[in-house]
DNA sequence: CTTATGGTGGACCAACCGGTCAAGAACAAG
DNA sequence: CTTGTTCTTGACCGGTTGGTCCACCATAAG
């Protein structure tokens, strides 16, 4: 149930989906809601928890079961060109849209995204270590640098999804930046099967 | 007037911004707005145009005249970690903003956004273009294609700036990805200096 | 069966929304 | 000054918002 909530201000937004909108995709009446989360609010932040933890658990995942940490650098980077439709693409990511709608008046939220994103980093920083001990990425690079400079571009690359750019482009794009970011990545990845490819994790789902 | 307005739309945001808010910002009265300008929404995509008007125009002019294009594309990079206190970051970019919170449900701001963002790809390609006669940047990289880039992650910087991300981290980041995708560039700064810095582009009005 | 209980739905509320419109202020022409 | 025209104002409208609250009912204990 929560997650048709989290759907619904996915696709609407907080401000624009409104407590009717709520009942229906809930199926629950105005007083259950109220009594179950006390405010519109505070609902949207449980959902947003949620969402953001599940986003931290399925990054972390990827980073470390897959046999070679750049692959999942590789993957995380190409996230936002994922579905073959552009639908997924076209919605964009629930915490950044929530983040570019409330952060700069909603201090919870702020905080909500400020950690979270931080918290990606650090994860990201942790592949990249991995990455240069397994002689896939250059040794001398910050880790922390590196991986703030992939997040940027994921983000970056989540955006131009969303203003509708087709898939095919964003695509693209997103191989350039990965490449451009993991220098030495294409090399490997050239004299390599593809072993335990972690895919791009689903995130059409929260 | 209209530069009030705008900066009431891209503080708070479209559906955030109430009639009397407009009508304080513009000191008029609700019946003069809707003369002038029939309708909110209207009101609103007039002034988004006429901002990214002037944002087409102030790259276009930043790229054309620019000794060295790859400079150019340098700084546009560094735009979103422009300004000293992290105000204007924050604020982030009216049209980005906009494009986040209506660009899925409303055509018409889907359509100046998408324009938009081909129009900016045209020029950064063309600058792309200029360096490599330049030779600045590889002969070897597609000029769209590393437009596209370039663009994808200034996007990313603008995002991350309104995350509340600090100006420091944020800059270093910003250099790291304009070095990352402006290979060649770092070389030839180091033995020139600095002519003609383009510098930032004021990006904290419309 | 009766009764107690707690979760549920929707009537209801004040506040505010975007939008309309008629009354009147301000001003130029004569 | 009078007159005619333009522009501005704020009262007003129906509709919707987030939030409150109470009547109701399904269930389970006795």
């Amino acid at each position: 149930m929560l997650r048709a909530v989290c759907d619904q201000f996915w696709d609407a937004g907080y401000t624009a989906t409104s407590l009717q909108d709520l009942m229906r995709v809930s199926n629950l009446g105005k007083g259950s809601l109220y009594a179950a989360f006390g405010d519109k609010h505070e609902l949207f932040l449980q959902v947003l928890r949620r969402y953001v933890a599940s986003l931290d658990r399925t990054l972390r995942r990827s980073i470390d079961s897959a046999p070679r940490a750049v692959e999942a650098l590789h993957s995380f980077v190409m996230m936002p060109a994922g579905d073959p439709d552009g639908v997924a693409a076209r919605r964009g990511c629930l915490l950044a849209n929530s983040t570019t709608e409330l952060a700069a008046t909603d201090p919870a939220v702020a905080a909500e995204a400020r950690q979270a994103y931080e918290g990606m980093t650090a994860v990201l920083a942790d592949g990249v270590r991995s990455a240069q001990a397994q002689g896939d990425l250059s040794a001398s690079a910050d880790p922390v640098g590196t991986a703030r400079a992939l997040l940027a571009a994921q983000q970056g690359l989540t955006f131009m999804g969303r203003t509708g750019m087709d898939v095919e482009t964003l695509a693209a794009t997103a191989r350039s930046l990965a490449t451009e970011l993991l220098p030495t990545s294409a090399d490997h990845r050239d004299s390599m099967s593809p072993p335990h490819d972690p895919g791009v994790p689903d995130r059409t789902r929260c």
